[in-house]
DNA sequence: CAAATATATCGACTTTTCCCGATATACCAA
DNA sequence: TTGGTATATCGGGAAAAGTCGATATATTTG
C-alpha cells in the first residue's frame, strides 16, 4: 500500500474522475486494489497513520489518505545512524 | 542485539579476557546480556544471520557473531528509495 | 428525518511469531 | 574415549498479529 501511495495516479487510475490526488486516495480505492475486507484495510491504514507513515484528511464521507515522506526520510536516517 | 554489537568493547567487556572482538562476540555473552535462554538467542541469531545483518565465524567451541555492516547501509538506501 | 454510502470500531477466530525446555551436535581436554 | 562446555535444533505452549463479519458512526441526499 505505501508503494502504491507513491504514485496514486499510476495505481488508483479509477479515481481520477472523482476527485484529484491532492489529498492521497481513498480507503475504498485501496480496499478495492488489496483485495482485503474493508475493515482490514481500514484498521491498517489507521494503525499506518499512527505509525506517522501516512496522513489522513476527512473529505466529506471519504477519508483520503497520502504518504508522509519525511517518516521514511527519518526512519532511512535512524536505521544509518542508531541501529 | 544489534545496537550491542556496534561497540562490543562498551557493552561485552567481559570477553576482552579471552578473546579479542575481530570476531565478533560469542553467544554466551550475548545471552547472559539479553537474559533470555540459550536456545532462544541462538536461534535469534542465526535469523539474523540468514537475513544477512550479522556474519558468524567459529573459533573451537564458539560462535562469535559481528555486524555485516553493508546490510545496514543497504536496508536504509532501500527504504530511501523503493518504500 | 430516512435511506444510502463511506469509513471506523468491535469481538472472535486463525495464523504467525516468540520463547522455552529438552535434546542433539561439535569441539576440547584429560 | 569420556566427560565437560558451547552452540544448534526440535517440538510445543503462550503471546501477538492478521483477518474477518457484524455493527457503529459520520456524511450526503432526497
Amino acid at each position: 500500500m505505501l508503494e502504491w501511495l507513491k504514485e496514486p495516479e499510476i495505481n488508483f487510475p479509477e479515481q481520477l474522475q472523482h476527485a484529484g490526488f491532492e489529498h492521497g486516495v481513498c480507503v475504498g480505492q485501496i480496499q478495492a486494489k488489496a483485495g482485503l475486507t474493508q475493515s482490514t484495510v481500514s484498521e491498517y491504514l489507521s494503525i499506518l497513520q499512527r505509525a506517522g507513515f501516512i496522513e489522513s484528511t476527512r473529505v466529506g464521507q471519504w477519508t483520503y489518505y497520502k504518504r508522509n515522506e519525511s517518516a521514511f526520510e527519518a526512519l532511512s536516517k535512524l536505521i544509518q545512524s542508531n541501529l
